[in-house]
RNA sequence: CAGGGUGUAGCUCAAGGGUAGAGCACUCGAUUUAGGAUCGAGUGGUUGAGGGUUCGAAUCCCUCCUCCCUUGCCA
C-alpha cells in the first residue's frame, strides 16, 4: 500500500545502534502518500459537519520565509485536528495575484508582470507543499487569472445595476513626473516614493462601491461576531464610526446662500467663534477664482497629500475670506468665515462651526488667529465664576453656561434641546454620521482586474455585456514610460460602443486589489464553477469557521469582505451576512538585526559568534552590532529562510517549532537554538518508539493486570495527556500543547522497563504521542505510527479519547505547611476525611519541629491540595 | 495626554488563592580516540516595585514603574 513493506516493530530491548529519524525520506514519502490518495481533496457531505479553515491567502511575492509560514502552520493544524475529529474539512489555498509590486518589477527587470507572478506562484506553490500543509490543492486560485476575475467583473456589473457602484470626482495623489497616481503609503514626506517630486492633490472620476450604505449594520453586526477579538471588533468600530450630531445652516451676511456645517456638539453653539471651510469646499473654490491670495492658499493645502495623518500632524493654517456667518439661534451675532486646512470635503458637509473651549483643534485656530474663547460647559466640580480655558479645551460632561436657554442643562439634554431648536426655527435637524467613506476602487494600473465599462461619448458609461467579459488584460504591454500601460496601449483601449456602435473608448482603471480578496473565500467552495461559484457548495461550506491572519487587515480587508457578502445577497449571489464566523489575528515572528560598521544590513547567515563570544561577520571577522529583535523582513535582512531548515531539519521541525515558544497570538522570536532544540526533541521521540526501553506487545494487546504503580502513573499521564492536548488545540493554545507532550514524552523515557505492565503502558503512551503530534508534526506522527506496527494511515485515524476514569488519581500529594510555609509533603488516599488528613499531619517529623511543640490554633484543611497549620 | 496589552529562571513561556514548573541555554558526570549525538545529575527565582486583604498571594485590591501595540486627536 505504500510503496515499502510494513514491519511490524516488537523492540529489541538492548539495541545499540542509535538510529536518527531520516528526515527527508519520511518527509517525501508520507507527502507522496497523502497526495496520491487524495487525502485531503474533499467535497460537500451532507453527512458529516463541515469545517472551513482559512489563512489569508497571499501575495505571491517571490519565496516564502519563516516567518510567513506560522499562520499556514496554525491552520494545518486546526485543519488536520478537525479532520481527525470527524469533520469535512475544507482548508483550501491561493494567491492574491494582481498588485504592484509585478509592476514594480517589470519596470525594474524587464519582465512581464504575468510571468513574474506565476514563477513566483511556482516557487511558493512548492515551498508551501513541502511544508506538507493539508491543502486541497485541487482548488487552488490565481486571482490573476480570468477564470476568476471574470466573475469579479459580472459582480461589477450587477453592483452597478443595483446601484451599489457608482462614478464620481475624487481626490487623488497625483504624482507630475510619474503622471501616475500613489496610494497613501507611496507618498513620502508629501513626495512621490520613486520620483521625489512633490505629490498633488487632483481630482479625478473615479469607481466607487456605496460600502456606506450597509454602514449601520456592518456595524450593528460586529456584536454578533464573538469569535473575533475584541480589539478587531474595536477597531472595525471605530472605523465605522458613528456619530450622532445635526446638520444646520448658518446664512451669509450680505449674501444669498448659506453654509451648511456638520456638528456633534450642537449644544456648544453658543461658544462659536467662527465658521470654517475645506480648501475643496465649494465656497472657497468660488472665493478663490478671485482671490489670488485664497487660490494660493488653496494651492498650498492641495499639496499635503491626501494622507489623513498628515492632515492631522500638520499644523492648523486659516485663511480670512472676510465673509460673515450668522448665528443660527441670534440675527444679530456674526461670526468670520475661514478657509482651514483641517477641514475635510469628504467627512459631513466639509464645514464646520469653531467652539474652542470645547474642541482642541479649534481651540489652536483660535489661539492662533486671536478668535475670542467662550466656555460653555462647565465641569461638575467647576464654578462658574473662576473656570477659564487654558490651552487645552475642555470636552467632557457637565453643564451648560453662558448659553441663553441651554444654561443649566447637562449635555446630553442641551444636545437634544439645541436640535430641537434648530428644527423650530427650520435652520438645520439631526443626523446620524459615519467617519465611515464610500470604497474607492479605482486604480490607474495595468497589473489588475479591468473595469467592465466601456465610454461612449453618446450613450455615457456603457456596460460590457455579460457575453464579452472577461474583458482580458492585453499582454503585449510596455513599461518604458511613466503612467497606465493600459492608456499607452495602442487598440486595447478603442472598441465599438455596445450601445450604439460608434467608436468608444474603455474603461482603463483596474481594480483595488482588496476586491479579488474580499470573494475570494467563496470561490473557494467551488473553485472550477463556470460561475462564480455554484450555490449549494456555497451554503454548504460558508461561513468560514476559522480565518487566520494578520492583525494588518483588522480593518480594511475583513470590512471589505464583510460589505461584499451583503452586496452579493442583495443581488441574490448568496443569502448571508457574515463571512468569517471566526476569526484569529497571529502574533509575527522576529529574529535578532545585524548591522556591519558602517551600518548595512546582514543577514543571520552572514554573521557568527566568535570564540570570544562577539558577533562576527562570517567574511573577514568584522565587528557587527547586534540589534533588537524585529519582525521578519527582508528590508532589514533578519530573515530565515524556508529551505535552509526544511533541508537541514525538515519541515516538521519548522513546523513544531512555529508552534511551540510563543501563544499564537504574541509575537514569536525564531532562534537557531529553538530550532535545534526541537529537531533533537524530534530524534527523542523517534527513539523513544523505534528503540523502546521494554519490548512493546502487539497492537491491541490486552492491558496486563495488575500494573506496576510506575506504570499507572505513566497511564493516567498519557490520559491526562490527551485530555490536555485536546483543550489545548480547542483554545487556540498550541505552544501548551506542545509542553504537554513533551512532558508526556519525558514521562515514558521515565517508566522503569522492569515495572509491571511497562510495554504496554508505553504503547498506549507512544500511539498517543503520535496521534497528539500529527497535527503539528504530521510527517513524523505518520512514520511513527508505522513503526508501531499500524497498517493503516495515522491521517484517517480518529482522535484519541482520553479515560475520565484515569483522569484522577487515588493518592494524591498534599502539601503541609506551617504558618504558611512549606514544611512537608504527605501521599494519601484521594478525598481522604478531614480529620485523618488533619492527624497523619500533625504528627509529621517536620510539622512537630517547626511548630516547636506547640499546640495547633487551627488547622486549615484544602480537600486534596493542603495543609496548614497555624499556631 | 488617551485606549489595549505585557512584566515569573540567562532566553521563550506555564501555573489565575493552596508544594513556583517546562523547554532551550548553562555546569558537572557517564559514553566516545576526539568532536558531535545520547544518557544521568545539577546550578539557576524577594514572580517589575511598594502597600493592602488572607491561615496562605505570582494569582485578588490600591499606587507606581517598564516595554510593546493600536491610535484616539472626524467636527
Amino acid at each position: 500500500m505504500f510503496g515499502a513493506p510494513l514491519r511490524a516493530h516488537t523492540g529489541e530491548p538492548g539495541r545499540k545502534s542509535m538510529s536518527r529519524y531520516n528526515v527527508r525520506e519520511n518527509e517525501d514519502r508520507w507527502r507522496a502518500v497523502w497526495a496520491e490518495r487524495r487525502t485531503f481533496a474533499v467535497t460537500e457531505d451532507p453527512a458529516k459537519p463541515k469545517y472551513y479553515v482559512l489563512e489569508m491567502f497571499p501575495y505571491p511575492s517571490g519565496r516564502l520565509h519563516v516567518g510567513h509560514v506560522r499562520n499556514y502552520t496554525m491552520g494545518d493544524v486546526l485543519a488536520r485536528y478537525k479532520r481527525a475529529r470527524g469533520f469535512n474539512v475544507l482548508h483550501p489555498m491561493g494567491w492574491d495575484a494582481f498588485g504592484l509590486p509585478a509592476e514594480n518589477a517589470a519596470i525594474a527587470s524587464k519582465v512581464h508582470p504575468a510571468a513574474w507572478t506565476y514563477d513566483n506562484i511556482a516557487v511558493m506553490r512548492e515551498q508551501l507543499r513541502r511544508m506538507g500543509i493539508a491543502y486541497d490543492w485541487d482548488r487552488e486560485i490565481a486571482t490573476c487569472h480570468p477564470e476568476y476575475y471574470r466573475h469579479e467583473q459580472k459582480m461589477f456589473l450587477d453592483f452597478l445595476e443595483a446601484g451599489l457602484a457608482y462614478r464620481r470626482e475624487s481626490w487623488v495623489n497625483w504624482d507630475p513626473v510619474e503622471n501616475t497616481v500613489l496610494a497613501n503609503e507611496q507618498v513620502i514626506d508629501g513626495k512621490g516614493w520613486r520620483s521625489g517630486a512633490p505629490v498633488e492633490r487632483r481630482r479625478l472620476s473615479q469607481w466607487f462601491f456605496r460600502i456606506t450604505e450597509f454602514a449601520d449594520d456592518l456595524l450593528d453586526a460586529i456584536k454578533r461576531l464573538d469569535r473575533w477579538p475584541e480589539r478587531v471588533r474595536l477597531m472595525q468600530e471605530n472605523w465605522i464610526g458613528r456619530s450622532e450630531g445635526a446638520r444646520f445652516r448658518f446664512r451669509l451676511a450680505g449674501r444669498p446662500d448659506d453654509i451648511e456645517v456638520y456638528s456633534t456638539r450642537p449644544d456648544t453653539l453658543f461658544g462659536a467663534s467662527f465658521v470654517a471651510v475645506s480648501p475643496n469646499h465649494p465656497l472657497a473654490e468660488e472665493l478663490a477664482r478671485d482671490n489670488p491670495a485664497l487660490a494660493a492658499f488653496v494651492q498650498e493645502c492641495s499639496r499635503l497629500g491626501t494622507s489623513e495623518a498628515v492632515i492631522e500632524a500638520a499644523e492648523k493654517l486659516g485663511f480670512d475670506t472676510g465673509l460673515k456667518a450668522v448665528h443660527p439661534f441670534d440675527p444679530d451675532w456674526q461670526v468670520p468665515v475661514y478657509v482651514a486646512n483641517f477641514v475635510l470635503m469628504e467627512y459631513g458637509t466639509g464645514a464646520i462651526f469653531g467652539c474652542p473651549s470645547g474642541d482642541q483643534r479649534d481651540l489652536d485656530f483660535a489661539r492662533k488667529y486671536d478668535l475670542p474663547v467662550i466656555p460653555v460647559v462647565l465641569p461638575p466640580e467647576g464654578d462658574a465664576a473662576t473656570f477659564a480655558i487654558g490651552e487645552e479645551a475642555y470636552t467632557g460632561d457637565g453643564t451648560l453656561y453662558n448659553s441663553r436657554f441651554l444654561d443649566g442643562l447637562p449635555v446630553e439634554t442641551a444636545k437634544r434641546r439645541a436640535i430641537e431648536e434648530l428644527e423650530r426655527l427650520g435652520a438645520g435637524a439631526g443626523e446620524v454620521q459615519f467617519r465611515l467613506r464610500d470604497w474607492g476602487v479605482s486604480r490607474q494600473r495595468y497589473w489588475g482586474c479591468p473595469i467592465p465599462v466601456i465610454h461612449c461619448t453618446d450613450c455615457g458609461i456603457v456596460p460590457v455585456p455579460e457575453s464579452d467579459l472577461p474583458v482580458r488584460l492585453p499582454d503585449d504591454v510596455t513599461f518604458d514610460r511613466p503612467g497606465n500601460p493600459l492608456d499607452h496601449h495602442p487598440t486595447w483601449k478603442h472598441v465599438a460602443c455596445p450601445s450604439c456602435g460608434k467608436p468608444a473608448r474603455r474603461e482603463t482603471d483596474t481594480f483595488d486589489t482588496f476586491v479579488e480578496s474580499s470573494w475570494y473565500f467563496l470561490r473557494f467552495c467551488s473553485a472550477r464553477d463556470s460561475g462564480a461559484f455554484d450555490r449549494k457548495a456555497v451554503d454548504y461550506w460558508m461561513p468560514v469557521d476559522q480565518y487566520i491572519g494578520g492583525v494588518e487587515h483588522a480593518v480594511l480587508h475583513l470590512l471589505y469582505s464583510r460589505f461584499f457578502m451583503r452586496a452579493l445577497s442583495r443581488c441574490g449571489y448568496v443569502d448571508m451576512g457574515e463571512p468569517f464566523a471566526g476569526l484569529f489575528t497571529q502574533g509575527m515572528v522576529c529574529h535578532e538585526t545585524y548591522r556591519d560598521p558602517e551600518g548595512g544590513w546582514l543577514f543571520p547567515e552572514e554573521v557568527r559568534r566568535s570564540d570570544g563570544g562577539a558577533v562576527v561577520t562570517v567574511e573577514g571577522g568584522r565587528p557587527v552590532t547586534v540589534g533588537r529583535s524585529e519582525k521578519m523582513s527582508k528590508s532589514r535582512k533578519n530573515v530565515v529562510g524556508l529551505e535552509a531548515i526544511v533541508e537541514g531539519y525538515g519541515a516538521d521541525t519548522a513546523r513544531l517549532f512555529l508552534l511551540s515558544d510563543s501563544p499564537p497570538e504574541r509575537d514569536l522570536e525564531w532562534t537557531d537554538g529553538g530550532a535545534e532544540g526541537v529537531w533533537r526533541f524530534i530524534n527523542r521521540v523517534w527513539r523513544l518508539v523505534t528503540e523502546p526501553e521494554t519490548a512493546l506487545p502487539p497492537v491491541g494487546a490486552p492491558r496486563p493486570d495488575p500494573l506496576d504503580p510506575a506504570a499507572d502513573a505513566a497511564l493516567r499521564l498519557v490520559h491526562k495527556t490527551i485530555q490536555a492536548v485536546t483543550e489545548d488545540l480547542e483554545g487556540f493554545r498550541f505552544n501548551k500543547a506542545v509542553a504537554r507532550i513533551r512532558e508526556l514524552v519525558n514521562g515514558l523515557a521515565d517508566l522503569p522497563a522492569s515495572a509491571a505492565g511497562a510495554g504496554w503502558v508505553l504503547r498506549q503512551g507512544c500511539e498517543a504521542a503520535a496521534q497528539l503530534l500529527a497535527p503539528m508534526t504530521p510527517h513524523l506522527a505518520e512514520a511513527l505510527w508505522q513503526e508501531l506496527g499500524r497498517d493503516t494511515l495515522l491521517v484517517d485515524t480518529a482522535w484519541p479519547e482520553a479515560d475520565a476514569a484515569l483522569l484522577v488519581d487515588d493518592v494524591v500529594t498534599l502539601a503541609v505547611q506551617v504558618n504558611g510555609k512549606l514544611r512537608a509533603t504527605l501521599d494519601i488516599a484521594r478525598d481522604s476525611a478531614r480529620d485523618v488528613v488533619e492527624a497523619a499531619a500533625l504528627t509529621l517529623p517536620a510539622v512537630i519541629r517547626a511548630t516547636e511543640g506547640k499546640p495547633a490554633r487551627k488547622v486549615v484543611v484544602v480537600p486534596n491540595r493542603i495543609v496548614n497549620v497555624v499556631v
